[in-house]
DNA sequence: CCATAAATTATTCGTGCGTATAACAGTAAG
DNA sequence: CTTACTGTTATACGCACGAATAATTTATGG
C-alpha cells in the first residue's frame, strides 16, 4: 500500500482552495452536511490540513464566509465602474442594478450560501460583524450612486434623503435578488433587471427611461430565457 | 431512583410543542446545533418522543418549517383584514406593510429561522415546495391589494401591471424586513414602516400621503426607539 | 376496579464526527 | 548529496449524535 502523492502549495493557494471547497460543500449540503472530511475530499486533500491551516473547522468556516462576502461586494461594486472620468451616474446605477440581478450574482448557489450564513449571525458575533461590514459597504456605495443621479437631474439630494433612497433601493435589490435566485417559477427571472430599473426610477422620482429602461445593456443581444447556468460550481 | 413523572398530552398539542421547541433550537443554535436531545430538553420530554411522533429528526424539522411559514403568512395576511366591508384598499395595503415591518414579524429570531431554512431549499425539494407556496400566497395577496388601490385612484390596473408592482413591492418588503430584523445598527429600524409606505406610494405612482405616510397608525402613539423586544422566545 | 392500549421514559447500540498525533515526503539551502 | 524544515498523509481516540428497543406509567372503557 503506497502513500498518496501530493503537491506542495503556497500558503495562500492552499488556504483559498480550502475555503472554496468549504463554500461548495455548504452550498451543496448545508452547514450541517459540511464535514471536515467532505471539505477536504472536495479540495483533494486529507482532513489534517484543516487543522494545519485554520486550527479548527469552525475557524475555516468563518474565513470562508468572509471570503464569500468579499467576493460578492467586490463584484457588485465593480459592475458599476466609478472611475475618475467614468460613465454618467445614471448608467453606473443601472449597471449596479444589472450586476446584482443577473448571473453570476443571481445564482441559487450564492443565495443559498448567503442565507445559510445569515442564519449564523444570531449565535456568533463574528458572522454578524462580517455581514454588517458588507452591508455598510453596499449601502454607502449605493448612496453615492443615488446622489450622483439626483444631482444630474437637478433633484434635491440632501444627505438624509439620499440615505433613505439608498435603504429602499437596497431593500428592493436584496428582495428581488433572493426571490429571483431561488426562482420559484412564479415568474421569469429575466424580467427582474428591467423591473428593478423601472422601480428605481420611480423611487427616485426620475422620468421614465432615465436609467435606460429598455433592454439589458447598450450592446449585447436580449437574453433568451435561460433556465439556470447549470454546471456552475463556485468559481474564483 | 424513581422514574420521571409525565403528562399525557393530546396528539396535536405534543406535536406542536415539539415543533415549537425545534424552532426555538434552530433560532438559538442553528440547524447544526439542533439535536434531538436539545429539542426534547427544550420541550421538557425525552428523546424517544421524536421518533414516536415524527419518525425521525429530519421529519420533525420539515414539519417545524411548514409550521413556521404557516404562521408568518397567516399573520401577514391577517394584519390587513380584508373583510366583506373592510377598510379601503389603501389602508389595507398600509397595514400589510406595517405588519411586515414592525414587531412581532420584524424579529431577529424570525429572520434567522427563515434564512436558515432558505439555505435548505437547494438540497431538499420539500423545503423548496413550502417556500414556494408561502411566497405565492404572499405575492397573490399583495397583488390583490395593489389592484384595489390602483382602482380606487383611477390608475391603470391591468393584470400584468399589478403583478409587476406586486413583485417589486414584495421585493422591497423582503429586503427591508431582512436588514431591519438583522438590525445592523446602520439606521434606526423604526424608520422602516414610513420608508416602506412612502416607497410604495412612489412605486405605484400614488400621490404623496395616499397611504397615510405620517405616523404608524391612525390611533396609537408614535413608537419610541425600542431596542429589541428582548425576552421573546418563539411564541405561538 | 380492573384490563387494555397508548404515551412516555430509560437504556443501549452503532456510526460518523472533530481533533490529535505520529509518520512520511516534497522542497530548498549548504 | 545531505540535512533540516514543514506541508501533507495516515491512523487513532473519544465523544455526541440519531435511532432502536425494552420497560414503565398514564389514561380509558367496561
Amino acid at each position: 500500500m503506497s502513500r498518496k502523492t501530493f503537491q506542495r502549495l503556497a500558503l495562500d493557494e492552499r488556504r483559498q482552495s480550502l475555503m472554496e471547497a468549504t463554500l461548495t460543500c455548504v452550498a451543496r449540503h448545508g452547514l450541517d452536511g459540511t464535514t471536515v472530511r467532505r471539505i477536504t475530499e472536495e479540495a483533494g486533500v486529507t482532513p489534517g490540513l484543516v487543522r494545519h491551516y485554520f486550527g479548527s473547522k469552525e475557524e475555516l468556516i468563518k474565513n470562508a464566509y468572509a471570503y464569500l462576502i468579499g467576493q460578492l461586494t467586490a463584484r457588485a461594486s465593480e459592475s458599476a465602474d466609478t472611475g475618475e472620468d467614468g460613465p454618467p451616474a445614471a448608467q453606473q446605477l443601472r449597471q449596479f442594478l444589472l450586476g446584482n440581478l443577473t448571473s453570476p450574482n443571481l445564482s441559487e448557489d450564492k443565495v443559498s450560501l448567503w442565507a445559510t450564513f445569515i442564519g449564523q449571525i444570531r449565535h456568533d458575533p463574528f458572522f454578524a460583524e462580517i455581514h454588517r461590514e458588507g452591508y455598510r459597504e453596499f449601502l454607502e456605495f449605493l448612496e453615492r450612486l443615488v446622489e450622483g443621479v439626483l444631482i444630474d437631474h437637478g433633484l434635491p439630494h440632501r444627505g438624509p434623503q439620499c440615505r433613505r433612497h439608498a435603504i429602499a433601493i437596497n431593500g428592493l435589490i436584496d428582495g428581488l435578488w433572493m426571490e429571483g435566485s431561488l426562482n420559484s417559477g412564479l415568474y421569469n427571472r429575466a424580467i427582474l433587471p428591467d423591473l428593478a430599473i423601472e422601480a428605481t426610477e420611480r423611487l427616485l422620482g426620475l422620468p421614465t427611461g432615465a436609467l435606460g429602461t429598455a433592454g439589458p445593456a447598450p450592446h449585447a443581444p436580449a437574453p433568451q430565457l435561460q433556465e439556470e447556468n447549470a454546471p456552475c460550481a463556485m468559481p474564483e
